[in-house]
RNA sequence: GGCCCCAUCGUUUAGUGGCCUAGGACGGCGCCCUUUCACGGCGUUAACACGGGUUCGAAUCCCGUUGGGGUCACCA
């Protein structure tokens, strides 16, 4: 049996990503197919994508799309399977049935699949019997029916499943990520694999696929971990028709857990991706924050490009312990891809996220011009109109923050301000309205003038510009923003106290 | 409950028998820089779950305990 273990390591590495379509994408889903194309790539393997819409009832169409886009959002190409085909098409199992049906039926002729015509409420019955646990499960019953009986309960109005034979034995495997790991005798039984109505189950499909499609690495969320032994046990059988060669090498990899240390659930608004795309997390953020969640790079470094993770990555490094999500830490990586970005880069990325603010050619432009000014103090692309909109507002629609307090003490400052910023009519090159002039201005006039604190004479100023108590650079935004508009929003908090 | 997995600072991770009086990052705290907020810099806080072995030597290997998680579908 052990004989029949791949021995794919280098470029002959096949490894797929088949999510079901059930629901929006789910970081821990995004985790498991990075890790998939990061070892894809750095193998020079083949990342297949596929998907496993065998449950009519919960997939949908919107889900699929979803998927496909989060793919590509991230920039997470695959070699074979969906939008770019290949040699095993077709990759969405629903299309696939004419291929089941076939090996279901040499499963059947060659034994390794039987009809159990027994309910759920009855094998339940049998356990209580029996005196055994309720839970444990299907106990094998049906495996030797002879014809005669299986008419019997087919005159009931019987329709029967298929379950495979899963052989007496126990069973290991050597996770690439856990290491040996052994199922006793008896801890896993006959399994259905086809529906009464000849539906196949992903219990089935799911193998089945991988072994039509040459997959050589298994690496997938912890929770199927225990369902493992069946699925070798079938790929005995599909090895046994011939139709597979070898089984794959297993890498469970750990939870992503949430708040406590349950399993990020659906319901859970981090684990969904599409949220954190909204509020601006960056692929290359949010790819290295969730490359972090059970593996590292190095013992001193967390920020990294993903060409370096290619480099890198070994499924075997990836650590078994589940990993919590962290949203902070997640945008404090970003913060740093933020500020890694070329500034027309950034720039451009901005653009989905400030909306109607940002919609003519002046706009695009004056927009490069501030982009350097917030790159450094933002975490998340989602911060910038708070940021940027008071540049792209008409000087009579800014309003006072209501965590703004600007009082008639202020009053003096804002006119002293008004005056400097004045004599900066461009009458001479020296006095051209220019961040070092306003700045040299304003502080002769506030700080050596009326001898204030930069803190406190700088805040009316900044409130009045930007109707906040927090914006990019005073000076430089003032330069932005132009002599008329500076000074006429100047004037209008004064009127206003 | 049966079976399986997991166990290093609050979080994440480095560590594969001596380099560990356990390193980095995020978070927290303090200071510096400073036109706000950030960025940056400096410092600080804080962990090998417990008990037995093995060994000259254990965070690292073995066993047990405890704790957490998962799984036991005609879902995927």
């Amino acid at each position: 049996m052990p004989a029949t273990v791949t021995t794919a390591t280098g470029s002959d590495v096949r490894v797929r990503f088949c999510p079901s379509p059930t629901g929006t994408p789910h970081v821990g889903l995004i985790r498991t197919a990075l890790f998939n194309w990061a070892y894809a790539r750095h193998t020079g393997g083949k990342l297949v994508f596929r998907i496993e819409d065998t449950d009519a009832a919960r997939d949908s169409e919107e889900s699929y799309a979803q998927l496909v886009e989060a793919l590509t959002w991230l920039n997470l190409d695959w070699d074979e399977g969906i939008d770019v085909g290949g040699p095993d098409a077709p990759y969405r199992q629903s299309e696939r049935t004419g291929i089941y049906q076939d090996v279901i039926a040499r499963l059947i002729e060659s034994g390794h699949l039987y009809e159990s015509f027994a309910t759920g409420e009855e094998i339940e019955a049998r356990n209580v019997a029996a005196g055994r646990d309720p839970k444990q499960g299907y106990d094998n019953f049906e495996r030797d029916l002879t014809d005669s009986e299986r008419a019997a309960f087919r005159a009931e109005g019987r329709t029967p499943a298929l379950r495979l034979r899963v052989p007496d034995t126990e069973l290991s495997f050597d996770d690439l990520v856990r290491g040996e790991i052994t199922f006793p005798v008896g801890s896993f039984t006959d399994f259905v694999v086809v529906r009464p109505n000849g539906a196949p189950l992903y219990t089935f499909v799911n193998p089945l696929d991988d072994a039509l499609m040459g997959i050589t690495h298994v690496l997938r969320g912890e929770d199927l971990l225990s369902s493992t032994p069946r699925q070798i046990a079938l790929y005995h059988a599909l090895i046994d028709i011939g139709v597979a060669s070898a089984v794959p090498r297993f890498g469970h990899l750990p939870y992503v857990t949430g708040e406590g240390s349950k399993k990020l659930s659906k319901r859970d608004p981090e684990s969904n991706l599409f949220l954190h795309r909204e509020r601006g997390f960056l692929p290359e953020g949010l790819l290295n924050y969730l490359a972090l969640l059970g593996w590292s790079l190095t013992h001193d470094r967390d920020v990294f490009s993903i060409d370096e993770m290619i480099d890198a990555f070994d499924v075997v490094d990836v650590n078994p312990n589940p990993a919590r999500f962290d949203l902070k830490k997640a945008e404090s990586i970003n913060g740093d891809h933020i500020r890694m970005l070329p500034a027309d880069q950034f720039a451009a990325r901005l653009v989905p996220y400030l909306g109607e603010l940002v919609e003519t050619d002046a706009d695009r432009e004056k927009l490069i011009a501030a982009a350097p000014l917030v790159q450094e103090r933002m975490q998340l692309l989602g911060e910038a109109p708070g940021l940027l909109a008071f540049l792209f507002t008409a000087d009579d629609a800014i309003t006072v923050d209501p965590d703004v307090k600007v009082t008639a003490d202020a009053r003096p400052v804002l006119d002293a301000a008004r005056d400097a910023l004045r004599a900066l009519d461009a009458s001479t090159p020296s006095n051209a309205w220019s961040t070092a002039n306003i700045e040299a201005a304003l502080r002769a006039a506030l700080i050596d003038g009326l001898g204030m604190k930069p803190r406190v004479a700088f805040g009316p100023l900044r409130t009045a510009i930007s109707g906040r108590r927090i914006s990019p650079p005073l000076f430089e935004s003032m330069e932005l923003l132009g002599r008329e508009s500076t000074l006429a929003r100047i004037e209008r908090l004064t009127a206003s106290l």
